[in-house]
RNA sequence: ACAGUCGUAGCUUAACUGGAUAGAGCACUUGGCUACGAACCAAGAGGUUGCGGGUUCAAAUCCUGUCGACUGUACCA
């Protein structure tokens, strides 16, 4: 039930009603809609539930705020005991099934005219609305507004048990497909707590539009590609021999990617062997296509157990590989029309009249990709495949320019508006340690699947005086659910020192606090029930509660 | 150098988009488990919202200047 609406709706009516005797001229361009937009939530608990500052209304209404409130005080809180005096009668009828001779009085302060007969479901609802409302008071200015929660509480716990699961969906979205791009992480390399921020903020995305009635994908866009990967293959080949891949595949071949970084750093003719490697890569060269199958099976296995802790699955892991035969037609496109460009040898597309400076490389000098055109390549077959009306990417803020980048160029696409403007990067800020920048070329970052084993394994030790059948379960139920709401309570856009014993509290503002909470406030519940069932009943439980203790 | 994001208690942050005495959690101090589940509760202390101007009845919020942190600025992703 929308409260504000109730109120606004009171508080817009009676305005007028003010107007009229001051002769005021109504027309001034307030509407109900405003009057709502400008109700909040006051800080302080004891100044209401609700509250409606008068001050804007002063120079229409041509009074002081404190005024303008003490009136509408007046005026509202006549409404209000109207509304609950009907209610009373209301519950009365029912009660004594007296169904015929309508109560009159009812009509008096609402609308006049016509259609009583049809509206009166609804305004029998909304008149037990305004009874909800306890009373109004008018302080300094403010119009604040008192709920009766035990109404509230009443009626919530009612429609919870109506709906169950169903509870607090909606079908906002209903016809409106979604796509949410997260996780992505790069294969061959550790899924540590950078990918972290991104699975989680991505997947709760994906939860939030599939409840609100969106029909909803999520797309792991792999990182299976590039010159990063061609790195890997050199590197590989250089000191293969020396890694036993059957065992922690991916600690090793992150090992091997740290070192040929070094040697890349140190010799610039070994990153244009790698370039070249990539090269060869997308054209199809045996070798290079049978590591990469094999890397791509090995760290897939690992992710794997990291979606299946947290609970995570996707539509597609179609990774940026997967759009490495389809970039052409971009390119062709682009060509068509005259926006491709060549510049310092490679082909780009210039955004200087967008406001972006850096111009948008589609094909690098040596031939071979970039992934800014397999992006490009990815939205062409996402409008198709999956006809979007919304794209989203959840990708960390050092990409922002890119998003830009790709965002305006994908409008030279040919498609459709509803695909470019449905497009959208939801971006968020660095995790970093303590110690400085988290780096999978130097080595130094916390491993996802270390975290939580260690999270669980923490909940495991708190649980361990409890008298608990399924602790196990209970465990890895708070443990993950710690990581997870620590996550989503830092600021997204902020960057975030992580901070393992804050990560691993489970006191205060927590996802067990919350979880306690939750089973807490059902445990009480469910006596309170039983109470209501039996009141015996309930003194035996007392005593048996009593001696257990 | 340019562009973007951010700056609130010792730490992590909130403030419903301009509203009332800036609200929490951690850490700290005090008190509370033989009658609702102590992963808790009650209370205390802790603030010049980076700094200076401006707009407004009203600014943490908008504008402007300034300082600081981070990110990005072409063939990595």
């Amino acid at each position: 039930m929308d409260f504000k609406e109730i109120i606004a709706k009171l508080i817009f009516t009676n305005l007028q009603n003010c107007m009229k005797d001051e002769s005021i001229d109504n027309s001034c361009e307030l509407t109900e809609n405003d009057i709502k937009d400008y109700i909040e939530v006051p800080k302080e608990e004891s100044n209401g539930d609700y509250a409606f500052p008068c001050f804007r209304l002063a120079k229409i209404l041509r009074q002081a705020p404190n005024m303008i409130a003490d009136r509408l005080k007046a005026q509202i809180s006549d409404d209000v005991k109207a509304g609950s005096k009907q209610q009373e009668n209301e519950e009365a009828k029912t009660n004594s099934n007296v169904q015929e001779n309508k109560d009159t009085q009812r009509d008096e302060e609402v609308q006049t005219n016509s259609n009583v007969q049809e509206n009166d479901d609804t305004q029998i609802k909304q008149k037990n609305n305004i009874s909800m409302i306890e009373k109004v008071e008018s302080v300094s200015g403010y119009l604040n507004f008192y709920i009766d929660k035990s109404q509230i509480v009443k009626q919530a716990i009612e429609l919870f048990d109506e709906q169950k699961d169903e509870y607090g969906k909606m079908n906002i979205g209903q016809g409106k497909k979604v796509l949410v791009e997260y996780s992505s992480p790069n294969i061959a390399k550790p899924f540590h707590i950078g990918h972290l921020k991104t699975t989680i903020i991505g997947n709760s995305l994906y939860k939030i539009y599939k409840n609100c009635g969106f029909e909803t994908l999520s797309l792991n866009h792999l990182g299976d590609y590039g010159t990063q990967f061609a790195k890997l293959i050199e590197g590989y080949k250089r000191w293969g021999k020396d890694y036993d891949l059957t065992e922690n595949p991916i600690d090793k071949l992150s090992e091997i990617y740290k070192r040929i970084n070094e040697l890349c750093e140190q010799d610039e003719n070994v990153l244009e062997e790698c370039r070249e490697t990539f090269k060869k890569l997308e054209d199809g060269d045996e070798y290079c296509v049978k590591l990469w199958n094999e890397f791509k099976e090995l760290s897939l296995k690992e992710f794997q157990k990291i979606y299946e802790l947290l609970n995570v699955k996707f539509d597609s892991y179609n990774g940026e590989a997967f759009y490495s035969d389809k970039m052409q037609e971009v390119i062709d496109i682009l060509e068509k029309n005259g926006k491709l460009i060549e510049s310092q040898g490679a082909r780009v597309v210039d955004l200087e009249d967008k406001g972006i400076k850096t111009p948008c490389i589609i094909q690098k000098a040596n031939g071979s990709s970039i992934y800014a055109t397999r992006d490009l390549a990815a939205i062409l077959y996402r409008a198709r495949t999956y006809d979007y009306d919304k794209c989203i990417y959840v990708v960390g803020e050092e990409q922002n320019l890119h998003f830009k980048q790709i965002f305006e160029v994908a409008k030279y696409l040919d498609l459709d508006e509803k695909y470019t403007n449905g497009l959208e990067h939801v971006s968020y800020g660095m995790i970093m340690l303590p110690e400085g920048k988290m780096s999978t070329r130097k080595g130094n970052f916390v491993k996802v699947e270390d975290l939580l084993n260690e999270s669980i394994a923490k909940a495991e030790e708190i649980m361990q005086d409890r008298n608990l059948d399924n602790k196990a379960v209970v465990s890895k139920q708070v443990g993950i659910g710690a990581v997870i709401f620590e996550d989503l309570k830092e600021s997204r856009i902020k960057n975030q020192v992580f901070d393992l014993n804050e990560a691993l509290n489970f006191n205060g503002e927590t996802g067990p606090y919350v979880q306690y909470m939750a089973v807490r406030t059902k445990s009480v519940l469910e006596k309170a029930l039983n109470n209501k069932d039996s009141a015996n009943q309930s003194k035996c439980n007392k005593k048996r509660y009593r001696r257990y203790k």
